[in-house]
DNA sequence: TGCCTTTCTGGCACTTAGTGTCATATTATT
DNA sequence: AATAATATGACACTAAGTGCCAGAAAGGCA
């Protein structure tokens, strides 16, 4: 078995525990034992008990970087996302991941260690979209409105994603794609403080900075 | 001495450590016997050696809401800021304190485990955020709009903060109040997706979101 | 296939992080 | 001054995490 294959299976079962019986409740000898892997080999792929889901963390918020990467600067973001986020663009093994980030992100409010690990992973989105923003608009990563811009994209998908999973895991709020796309959609174009995501696609309220939530519609 | 006290007196020793000679190379027993402590009080005030400098990062960050929350309506933020940051109105301790949190946020890049208790203030920071901007605009603080409002704002200072402490520290380019008054009350400018500074505050650009760097200067 | 190098793993001893518990010291209250 | 409440110290204990070495597993090469 490959490295990054063990590292995504400790992941995946430190994430089942930490769901089942709290991060406090589960040992580093469970995450091994459950792994089936000796509790030497747990230590020697992470730093720390809490950085065991970094990786489901780390896919989740890099993924998002990535999809603006490849995002055509011709075409609209939200026949993007469609084709970005469809299902059968996904293996089943991506969207049991993302089950798994949604219910880890459900119990972030009582888990202070595992909002940790989730802000560093968002953190290492946000270096990422700066990259990509700085080459979309042909600039340079280190300018202070490039990495301010990241932060504030970065910062908005946190929210939806937080926002998402607390609906549809604690309150049993099932979004359909369409919603989430709309409101990620909306939500980057709030916080776009740079014009990289040109063509703004068209916009009945002719202001690109309009948001359109489940108030105003 | 009264628990908070020595809750801080443990923070800033455990700070100067930190800076010293690495939160890897500084222990528990290190901590105690700076402050003249026994190890047990350590981990009665601090869950994790990391969350040692947790108050320093809180303060920081919650006291911006405070200077949000506190801002009259009919004045335009520079002013405020100038008023909220003057040293005649900080005590030479927090003086003292402001710079220490400076000189951490210097060496997050090569602390992976302090970024993540700085990302974690931030957040209380941005917590803080949303009730003071649900406040100011008469709304509640659980709107997906204010939340998202809090985090954008809240992301801003902290990429005002992050760049100045490294702007200070690392490369010695000392900046004025002014400047940094001037970088921060911009950002938040272009960070707030919602009314909730009014009255705007003159700009000769006739456009709020207009960002003044030293690009365009 | 057999040999060799590289990489990954297990086991064990060890240090540090962090907790539970109880006795003592300190502070506040009246 | 007596008492209650709270903060601390000391000690034993569990869990987190590291260093080290030997062995297993995978990958190149004749």
């Amino acid at each position: 078995m490959s490295q990054d294959e063990t590292t995504l299976r400790l992941a995946r079962h430190a994430a089942t525990l930490f769901l089942e019986r709290g991060v406090s409740a589960t040992t580093g000898d469970d995450i091994a034992q459950a792994a089936g892997v000796s509790k030497r080999t747990v230590w020697r792929h992470f730093r720390t008990k809490e950085n065991c889901v970094a990786p489901l963390f780390s896919r989740s918020s890099l993924q998002f970087a990535c999809h603006l990467r490849d995002w055509p600067t011709d075409r609209a973001l939200e026949p993007h996302l469609q084709i970005c986020l469809a299902p059968e663009n996904q293996s089943a093994q991506d969207i049991a991941d993302g089950i798994l980030v949604a219910r880890l992100l459900a119990v972030l409010p009582g888990e202070p260690d595992l909002r940790a690990s989730w802000l560093l992973a968002c953190h290492e989105g946000e270096v990422h979209m700066r990259d990509v923003i700085a080459f979309r608009l042909d600039r340079s990563a280190n300018e202070f409105e490039i990495r301010l811009c990241a932060a504030l994209v970065s910062a908005a998908v946190r929210i939806v994603d937080e926002t998402i999973s607390l609906a549809a895991i604690v309150h049993g709020q099932v979004l359909s794609a369409e919603e989430v796309i709309e409101r990620l959609a909306n939500a980057i174009r709030t916080a776009s403080t740079l014009p990289f995501c040109d063509p703004v696609p068209p916009d009945p309220f002719g202001d690109r900075r309009t948001m359109v939530t489940e108030a105003s519609r």
